[in-house]
DNA sequence: GCGCCGTCCGAACGGATGTTCGCGGCAACG
DNA sequence: CGTTGCCGCGAACATCCGTTCGGACGGCGC
């Protein structure tokens, strides 16, 4: 594989760089000024070795039409998840249907779409409470469910417990008759309850710790 | 909140669509020609209007200086996580330092950053096997891991065994005196070794199921 | 009608920007 | 030394492109 020079280089990083920070390309003049070279056309040079050797592709006779390729440069498919509410509160979550879940949406969840792979419908939750800590998912965390009305037993699912009138996020058991809600938590104790007492809202599918 | 007006809508929705394809904005006569407008100044227009809501940022005089803003248009931050390998092979993986491990990298996976928020030197590995099933991790998932030599019970951990001469993904247990490394699969047994045998190599933090 | 306002139109201006061309330095090589 | 290839320099050129300006059309209130 050919190498880059110092120059080529100098200027990937300066693209990576400037894309970052404005999510547009830069002009040749931009490149020029931020990497200190004298001429636009050692610019134009240097560019047309990159695109030779593949880190980059540029749209010819279009201003900043450069765009990054490469494993540091390729672009994840994002998809924006439906935020529905806050799991472990008083109030219930409506399970969405395919054609009006998002109009309940107070946010949307930026992921890749690795997260949610083959999954159609996925929401997301806010988690409050410590109850799943040893499942990973910590009080803040952002839970992606897909809408079930059943689940195996182990699954995690939000459950809509009718006489409590909340949704909870626990593990599931059938024993005997009647329902286990096992939290994650070797701190709480599991929920016992009826099978008409509990409707499954949604099986987890993921977790994210949001960052801001 | 102000409402958009059908060209206003129309212009997002071809923004959207031409950072998508192209990775850098499109220039005003662009959206004048996509969106079927007959004059540039109605798309400088519309796009004075755009900014004054709140949809879009521009950068004046700067060709393409045009960047998506609000929900739908925040571009997460993405993490370059280096797959090192894979798991449950018959390799064994070298747990990462901080200044040499990309340099073993097979590959990068970007991931948004909140799949390892506040941890550095994560790491990422390819899942063979079915072991971790009910943890969700299934075959060719990769899941992510934080170099660390040392766990708690329960935790799901990658574990070097010295005498077989692998690494694998388990849930980890210390039972009076030995130690027991637990699938997340219940037609599988548990591995009964001792504390001298195996070598915590990481932790597990997140998984996902790859596109491709 | 009259004025106001939001929107659209067509054209022109001028700066921004990609491209090209001739020239020069420099190292490698015969 | 002459040639070749790689790389850099500066200037000129032709577009590309954001901006501006005068004008027009239609809805609305007085």
């Amino acid at each position: 594989m050919t190498n880059l020079s110092p120059r080529q280089q100098q200027i990937l990083e300066f693209l990576r760089a400037f894309i970052e920070e404005h999510d547009y390309p830069p002009s040749i003049r931009d490149i020029q000024e931020g990497c200190g070279i004298s001429s636009t056309s050692v610019v134009d040079y240097n560019l047309r070795k990159l695109e030779e050797k593949g880190y980059i592709r540029r749209d010819r006779e279009i201003s900043r039409g450069i765009e990054l390729l490469g494993a540091r440069g390729r672009r994840p498919r994002i998809i924006e998840v439906p935020l529905l509410g806050t799991i472990a509160a008083g109030q219930p979550i409506p399970v969405p249907t395919s054609d009006r879940w998002a109009a309940d949406a107070e946010d949307y969840v930026p992921v890749t779409e690795d997260m949610v792979r083959g999954r159609t419908n996925v929401f997301a939750l806010r988690v409050r409470g410590k109850s799943m800590i040893e499942d990973l998912i910590d009080d803040g965390d952002i839970v992606f469910l897909e809408p079930t009305r059943h689940a195996d037993d182990g699954d995690r699912v939000a459950v809509w417990l009718k006489d409590r009138g909340e949704v909870t996020l626990k593990r599931i058991y059938r024993e005997n008759g009647r329902i286990r809600l096992q939290p994650a938590n070797s701190t709480m104790e599991p929920i016992y309850t009826t099978p008409d007492n509990v409707e499954i809202q949604g099986r987890f599918i993921s977790s994210i710790r949001p960052s801001d």
